[in-house]
DNA sequence: CGTAAAGTTCTAACGCGTTATAAAGTTCTA
DNA sequence: TAGAACTTTATAACGCGTTAGAACTTTACG
């Protein structure tokens, strides 16, 4: 027979996944405590007796996404500066798989305040970003005056506030992945040595070019819409 | 006799006024419309006419505070690179006047979504920031390969990213505007030239030195408040 | 099995932001 | 000054997240 936590567990799980699904179907977070119940076939008062509130349930379902991933992260290997990229390519592939689940969920999230939102990015992360440049360093590829902590939690926010900028509309995930190269890339510059030096001013040119690149774009699509518009 | 505009505006004002007296008085932003209605000495209705929303209310209610500041921001004036410090500086003298009323209102903009609040700090910012990369760069203090756009929007997201953690509570406004200096000094750093490396590299140092000092507080906090604790 | 404990359900309710409606008041126009 | 145009008011209502309390069902244990 079931267990009492098993079966809080598997009511978890329902409630979950119940949300996970509605926030699929209808592409926001804003169906109602009373529609969750339904979809998950419990009460409406179950949901608050196990995660307490709506907004635990939404961070139960980022974490549920988010944990199996964070391992590939951890295992992330490249040579000298490139495992700082690659990481970020690793971070933003995973919302590619999900774009507008993530794009709401993150929104949704963050909007209550953000302190578990930035938690999850800055907490776990941070000792990722922190190795990752004592690596670096002990590696010769930045300065022996680096801070790890400062730079490692610099880092992390200039990742966090490009994330911030997709969630909000103002990036497309391209477009989320460059600047964030770009802001990596400006950064370990600015605590290179010689050897790698040579290697992120490439990276700063390629990725401004591209952000450039991004704008003629973007110029181009509102131009074409509002002669469109215009038109019609 | 009050034109009909007129008497708009003065309702606006006093709708205005009274959310910013509750939320000093009450340290928050969790009044009800009624509750605001009556201070302002309105009908429940009318704040839905003139504004639209509650959020939209608390938009005029830091607009209202900020404008004022805005033109003595556009008037920094400064040696070389350290212009760019000093906006820094300044930008945080303003919520040092009133630090927890503008916590507040920050926090309640910010949570719905955040995209006035980040219009607020980049909209009207931006134009500022480039021109002051553009100056330096003229001046031989930036590399003539900085793009001063791409430049100037990870200038104000790094600042931005600062901001919103003392926001949440996470940052002190002492360590804000050292978080803040250090980020503008990294990035500064990794486009400087010969003429402004030296003046740049100090300010990293300085400032990462700043920044382990306050951990070390931080840390000394902690544990006064823990043995406290166990004390007790 | 039988009974205590734990957890869930049902229902009603609270206060919230927001909106609709009709009545009352104010400003504009001629 | 009379009537039209516009706003505000008062009030009631809606759906929301959330909570309280009593009834009911499931699990645990002697």
């Amino acid at each position: 027979m079931a267990t009492r936590e098993e079966g809080k567990d598997r009511r978890r799980l329902d409630i979950v996944r119940a949300a996970h699904r509605l926030v699929q179907q209808t592409g926001s977070t804003g169906f109602s405590m009373r529609a969750l119940a339904d979809e998950a076939g419990v009460s409406v008062a179950t949901p608050y007796n196990l995660f307490g509130s709506k907004q635990a349930i939404m961070y139960a379902v980022l974490d549920a996404d988010i944990e199996a991933y964070q391992q590939s992260l951890e295992r992330v290997r490249a040579d000298g500066i490139d495992v700082f990229f690659k990481a970020v390519t690793l971070s933003t592939s995973l919302f590619a798989k999900e774009p507008e689940f993530y794009r709401t969920v993150l929104f949704a999230v963050y909007s209550d305040g953000g302190r578990e939102y930035r938690a999850m990015f800055s907490g776990p992360r941070h000792a990722m970003w922190r190795r990752l440049v004592v690596e670096a360093r002990d590696g010769g590829l930045l300065s022996q005056d680096v801070d790890p902590d400062a730079f490692a939690l610099q880092l992390g926010r200039s990742f966090f506030a490009s994330i911030l900028e997709w969630v909000l509309g103002e990036l497309t995930l391209k477009e989320l992945d460059v600047w964030a190269q770009y802001g990596f890339a400006l950064l370990l510059l600015s605590m290179a040595t010689p050897t790698s030096q040579t290697r992120l001013r490439d990276l700063v040119t390629a990725t401004q070019k591209q952000i450039r690149a991004s704008w003629r774009e973007r110029a181009k699509q509102v131009n074409g819409s509002e002669s469109r518009r215009s038109a019609g």
